[in-house]
DNA sequence: TTCATAACTAAGCGGTCGTTTAGAAATTAA
DNA sequence: TTAATTTCTAAACGACCGCTTAGTTATGAA
């Protein structure tokens, strides 16, 4: 009855994100992202409304493609050391994705901290509760002596060193990045 | 023999930081600059040439403010607990300056990570460079037993640790960041 | 084969970007 | 007071921004 769409929605969405990924919202214009994405302005806007709409898709195309990840620290039972590998995988995904520009939350946390875009804040709030509520829940396994206020202590400041890990693996070296780690989850 | 300048570039330049820190470097438009240092776009070019130039004033006004910081941790004697005491300054310096945006040299850093203005990206890695050293005599005052390596592996710590607790500034309670500079030294 | 429907191309909308220019206003040595 | 010099105001430059529209092309049920 009509004429059938010439791309795969997934596909430039995922070729969205990495266009975001590396130049941040603001840095990336429509006309960039109709190159990057092989499709014209008008199906952009036909398909996901507006930029922020685009941008929304690639935030949830990143938590699919992080999901992985979330399923295998909320499986695991080995508490801090689960921790640990999480931090690690998060930075493999980064690689797999071809990109290397942290770690593309963290990234749009900053750039939108100090915007008015409510939405997106949200998300990233959500995300970040997300990743809090899964440290407490490992730190708790070994930690029967501790605590709950030790224990919330200790889950924000893996979700602050996981923002200076994002920070650090667009420039340090692959040896600083690991020794980092290692010396964030010396003290626990 | 000339007409006199009806601003002081010193005082401009700090309401420019201001907006600057608040919104980073693409999303304050000249326009706004403006209207927020009080004179005309002209006046502003002809005083920095460039957004960009007026840009790198600012840089140079926020080292001028963190100078007494800097001095104040190099002239310590008491090693570690003076690079704790320079994370705590780190934070009333923001506070001083009335802005409630983290730092404003880890926010340009991670605004430009990724982009080719090679000028302001050598003036962040220099910016870091420095903190970098001081952290590494620093801690070489009360580790006569630490070999070099353990020392360079707990500066590039202490520095990434830096970058979460910027970011933490921007949203989390003052609790939660004192807990996360406790934290961060407890293992040194 | 017809025809309603939807996706395509490409031009263009008003607005803002960083930057420049033309000309009026102020300063001060001569 | 004149005249050279510099800063001021305000308008405008071309380029790009996010987004829309007009018109063409493909689709497939009737």
């Amino acid at each position: 009855m009509a004429r059938k769409k010439e791309y795969i929605e997934e596909e430039v969405i995922e070729k969205a994100m990495h266009l975001f990924w590396r130049n941040g919202y603001s840095d990336t214009s429509v006309r960039m992202l109709e190159k990057e994405m092989g499709i014209n302005q008008f199906s952009i806007y036909s398909s996901f409304g507006s930029k922020q709409g685009l941008f929304l898709e690639c935030l949830k195309c990143y938590k699919a493609k992080a999901s992985q990840m979330f399923i295998k620290l909320k499986n695991a039972t080995n508490g801090v050391e689960a921790i640990k590998d999480f931090f690690y995988d998060s930075l493999r995904i980064s690689e797999e994705l071809g990109n290397h520009n942290g770690c593309f939350v963290t990234n749009t946390y900053n750039e939108f901290a100090e915007k008015e875009d409510e939405i997106i804040k949200g998300q990233m709030l959500a995300f970040m509760d997300q990743i809090k509520a899964l440290f407490i829940e490992k730190l708790k396994m070994n930690a029967s002596h501790k605590d709950e206020e030790t224990i919330v202590k200790q889950a924000n400041y893996l979700l602050l060193a996981k923002h200076g890990l994002a920070a650090a693996s667009r420039v340090n070296t692959e040896k600083e990045i690991n020794d980092f780690i290692e010396m964030t989850f010396k003290g626990l």
